[in-house]
DNA sequence: GCGTGAATGGGGTGATCACCTGATATTACT
DNA sequence: AGTAATATCAGGTGATCACCCCATTCACGC
């Protein structure tokens, strides 16, 4: 039984390679590439396929924030992040939303092709060194999925409507946990929000 | 006439892709593919490629070391680099270096297939948006010395009116400062002026 | 069942920001 | 002497933010 499988990643020629590599293997159907988080969520939405496979660095949204929306339109897709090289904090908040396996872009093809058709059989695939990581990192500071959706958006410049956009909900909804961001943070200010965020490593540049 | 080329990149995923699509265009002969810098280096004073395509971020030697090497043992070879969101520092450098063209992961395929075609060809391509980092990397990022105290008293999450208390000026020269930084740095938001001067090394946490 | 918290959003208000068009003084270079 | 850049500040406008109130839904734990 062949699995659906969709790709986020905004390298056309690393998605290219990818979609060839997995095409070989003759157990994939491809049913959608996105070139960026938004396109990624939707299409997730819209086909509901049995494993995703994400870039974790993409204009519009990151693999994470995809990951979160995954979850919550369609919880039975399993959800694989490929990586160049992450923060540890970065790594704990995708265990922590409950990421299926996490890749190495610079690791042979093989390990990650076998280590995709794995996860799409129910296994996780994470990397021992990656585990060593999130032990450290640990909690992130009581902020929920979220929030911290909305602080990477922050992050990124968009303002409380183009947020909202992204996420699908309205702009008050952002406003809403933008105040529980800065009342959790004890901050006043969208700058020291940001900093107090980078600091504590909840976000990266 | 064909053109000899080498790839060196580390994801192998996009090594593939690139060879593929370059392959498909029937003008060039791919004569080496490398996974890291030193690969790439030994790989350049052997063959003496018409062209070498390099990945910016790699293992052993990043692509502008590389670029340098290559200068020395084959200076014949015109050197594209493939990046995927590098500092303005290191582009500036690489423009020092004399580097032939610079490719950004995300862009689309035929963007960088034509470039290297033109590249091989004796054109130089670097994309106006790194130009424009260039510039304004290379004028110490072009602020002067007041606009560096606004940008870090607002990274302490002061407002413009506490600014300007702190700096004795009022709140409006800030406001002044202020829009000045955000035109220099190209950015609409105080979010955004943040992560960029961070990135930037302008200020720091 | 009931409380708690998360997520969703509407209404509203005052502060602040982003940006504009000006002006003036000083410094510095040609 | 001319002019270019910097630094200072005012007035104004529309957008956005920060934060307050409130209601609903849904999931989870006790």
């Amino acid at each position: 039984m062949r699995k659906s499988v969709v790709i986020a990643e905004d390298h056309a020629f690393t998605a290219a390679g990818l979609c060839a590599a997995l095409g070989e293997m003759g157990v994939f159907d491809i049913v959608g590439v996105a070139a960026n988080g938004i396109e990624a969520i939707s299409l997730i939405k819209q086909t509901r396929p049995d494993c995703a496979i994400l870039d974790l660095s993409m204009p519009g949204a990151n693999g994470l924030e995809v990951l979160i929306e995954a979850r919550r339109w369609s919880p039975a897709t399993r959800v694989a992040i490929v990586t160049g090289s992450p923060s540890p904090q970065i790594l704990g908040q995708l265990v922590e939303a409950g990421v299926d396996g996490i890749f190495l872009k610079n690791s042979a093809p093989e390990t990650i092709c076998t280590g995709i058709r794995a996860i799409s059989a129910g296994e996780k695939v994470i990397p021992a060194e990656v585990t060593g990581a999130v032990r450290k990192a640990g909690t992130g500071a009581g902020l929920t999925a979220r929030e911290i959706e909305v602080l990477h958006a922050i992050a990124r410049g968009l303002s409380n409507a183009q947020i909202g956009e992204a996420l699908g909900v309205s702009a008050k909804t952002v406003d809403s946990h933008r105040t529980t961001l800065m009342r959790k943070m004890g901050v006043h200010s969208t700058a020291s929000l940001l900093v107090l965020a980078l600091r504590d490593g909840l976000i990266d540049i």
